[in-house]
DNA sequence: CTGCTTGCAAAGGCTTTGCAGAACA
DNA sequence: TGTTCTGCAAAGCCTTTGCAAGCAG
């Protein structure tokens, strides 16, 4: 899914090139909160973006973070995880992996399973293709 | 996954059974919300599912809607489908299936598809056991 | 009777939107 | 100077909750 190789963290100009790279122009609050975002793969909602950035001593809107974590998942650059019906979640890690929920503490991990990668779908209509591939194997203390 | 082998449409008395099968007592409200949902295998949101009642000359409110179908899915009656950040859909079919879901329509399709039950979960820790997989594939028009 | 259910209205909480000002090319 | 972007505040929308009345066993 992800040619980029990223390797986390990522640096302020790895930053940059990343946005360019998707026709994202690089505006001070994009870029910080992607480098917010690519300090390690993590799954993030929304409200604790607008924390960290703001931890991280910078200052951008909420509106702002909405906007531009939209912008990021359609052009690519995160991928949204559906999980949790309270919130949003979003990505830093678009290789190709799925993810293990745990029902019990809430917890959200990435797993690398290749066979996953084999499934072929049966009787996929002509003139469709498969964009994206959510697994997720919701798990719970046995 | 769901091993009672629902034949849609499921009649009144067999809704009734149904409940009774996963310890819920059988209320007007719920029956009514069952009839409903078990006519066909369908995706439906909390909103369509009061319309649908509702149209079906049935009086139900909506904060009953809600609380009926968290417990339908508390109890395994229905499936949560996660996909639409808009909102919740409720599967009628707990068949072990995956989804299909179009980008571009919006359309939300079931597909079975036998090889997906053969994953393994590589380095699951111990002590955890898969209680549901969900797959979906999106796709888009070529 | 006693506990479970329902329904209304209000509250809650995440997300989007309108619009004016700022930044950018 | 025209376009894009940001940020505030307000609105929107789905969902949950409090609570009184109704119903079931």
């Amino acid at each position: 899914m992800n040619s980029l190789n990223i390797s986390f963290p990522l640096e302020r100009n790895d930053v940059v090139s990343l946005l360019q790279h998707f026709n994202i122009s690089p505006t001070r609050q994009r870029i910080e909160i992607a480098e917010f975002l690519f300090q390690r793969p993590q799954h993030l909602s929304a409200e604790k973006i607008l924390d960290g950035v703001t931890e991280a001593g910078n200052r951008v809107s909420r509106a702002t973070v909405y906007n531009t974590m939209g912008l990021f998942t359609n052009k690519g650059v995160v991928r949204e995880v559906l999980i949790d019906r309270e919130r949003v979640f979003y990505d830093s890690n678009t290789d190709a992996h799925q993810h293990l929920y745990n029902v019990d503490t809430g917890e959200l991990t990435d797993i690398y399973d290749t066979e996953v990668d084999k499934i072929v779908i049966p009787n996929l209509p002509e003139g469709l293709k498969v964009v994206d591939t959510d697994v997720v194997f919701k798990v719970a203390s046995e």
